[in-house]
DNA sequence: GCAATAATAAAACGAACGTTCAATTAATTC
DNA sequence: GAATTAATTGAACGTTCGTTTTATTATTGC
């Protein structure tokens, strides 16, 4: 057999990136093998390589997509003439939001940055590397104009960043918790860690959203 | 050929353990191979088997055994009658050092425990589930006699792990900052984490470790 | 120093891997 | 409706994988 009815290669496509997510994601880059992944799509191995050249460009491209999405969305999201308080709350529903929506991604970009080539690897640290400077000037201005008492701005950056992707690990869509709440107190406990001042007009707004548990 | 001049059981098991480790945790466990393994060694692939019965087994060893060793070091450092503000420290201390001593083994078992099978998967999650409510039932005690201030405790709690255990993603000995200097950042970033109320003697203890940095 | 045992080497097993190639059919173009 | 292009199959390639088997040598106990 050869071309099947129906078929149409922007389609195929999508399903094989939406299923090497998904395989990615559960077994592990290395662990999913070529076979197994068209089998989850319907077709043959071979099909594979007319939309990707080898399994490594494959895991490159879904990566890259992935990151650069999370610099759209901040870049879409960012309040342009806000203080600090205002910036901060907003990367942090962007970066939770973002993630939880992506669950798959986020662990495939965060888990298999091992298995690029150097070159590529680069890459995509670059984009991460962009995505947090944009964290750490935020802690900067916030401190430089009181809102915020930091220790060390760029290890609070990394201990926030660790702390709310680590939200893929537990959340489960379905669960105790929905979204908003899971974001409220998250947004409370980042308030808390750059030491924000309690007064001004992002006090109130932190604390309607951050009460809503004990 | 066969055995070796000077060849000795114990110290080869040794040898593969750390060899194992530092591999897995750079490559991954399904990209390291036995023979990889063994060149490492300095043996035959072959001579693995004598002490480990598969591959699986030798993983699930490496995490058992990192798992079992948290725990104890807890076991070791938790202070018996002390208040919250005093054991949540205790905690943060003896986890921050255990996981930067043992950088690699954390990598290990925080990432490949999907290459473990059902029952052993499990074994390992009992393990870290007990370690991970030794702190809930600080935070909880915490929450009751008032010293913190917390909305959520599992999801503080979840938050608070991933925070620390992050440190070995960036952390480097040789760089910027000393463990101690680390250590004592993410004390007081835990304290104002949890909504720590600044009075009594703890609350010296922290700011004499926290105001290293700027 | 001789038997028993511990530790390893060397070779081989079948299975699975990523990838390539030629053939074939569906859809599109004119 | 013929020619062209797009999409896919099925078979095969050489390589590497985890593991097993068998033989061989070093060490230990008596």
């Amino acid at each position: 057999m050869a071309r099947t009815t129906g078929s149409d290669g922007e389609r195929t496509e999508a399903a094989i990136r939406e299923a090497a997510v998904n395989l990615i994601a559960r077994q592990g880059y290395e662990a999913m093998s070529m076979r197994q992944l068209a089998a989850e799509v319907g077709v043959q191995a071979a099909a594979l390589y007319r939309y990707f050249p080898t399994k490594e460009e494959l895991l490159f491209t879904l990566m890259r997509e992935h990151m650069e999405g999370l610099g759209e969305a901040w870049e879409k999201t960012r309040p342009a003439g806000a203080d600090p308080s205002q910036r901060l709350s907003a990367y942090v529903r962007n970066h939770i939001a973002f993630h939880i929506e992506r669950r798959h991604a986020t662990h495939v970009s965060n888990m298999e940055l091992r298995s690029l080539s150097p070159e590529r690897l680069t890459h995509i640290l670059r984009l991460r590397t962009a995505y947090e400077k944009e964290l750490r000037a935020i802690l900067r201005d916030g401190t430089d104009t009181g809102a915020f008492s930091i220790d060390d701005i760029g290890l609070t950056a990394m201990a926030l960043i660790q702390m709310m992707t680590g939200v893929i690990v537990w959340f489960r869509p379905d669960e105790r918790l929905s979204i908003a709440e899971v974001t409220a107190t998250y947004l409370s406990m980042t308030m808390r860690l750059v030491g924000a001042r309690h007064d001004g007009a992002e006090e109130r707004h932190v604390h309607e959203h951050a009460q809503l548990r004990a």
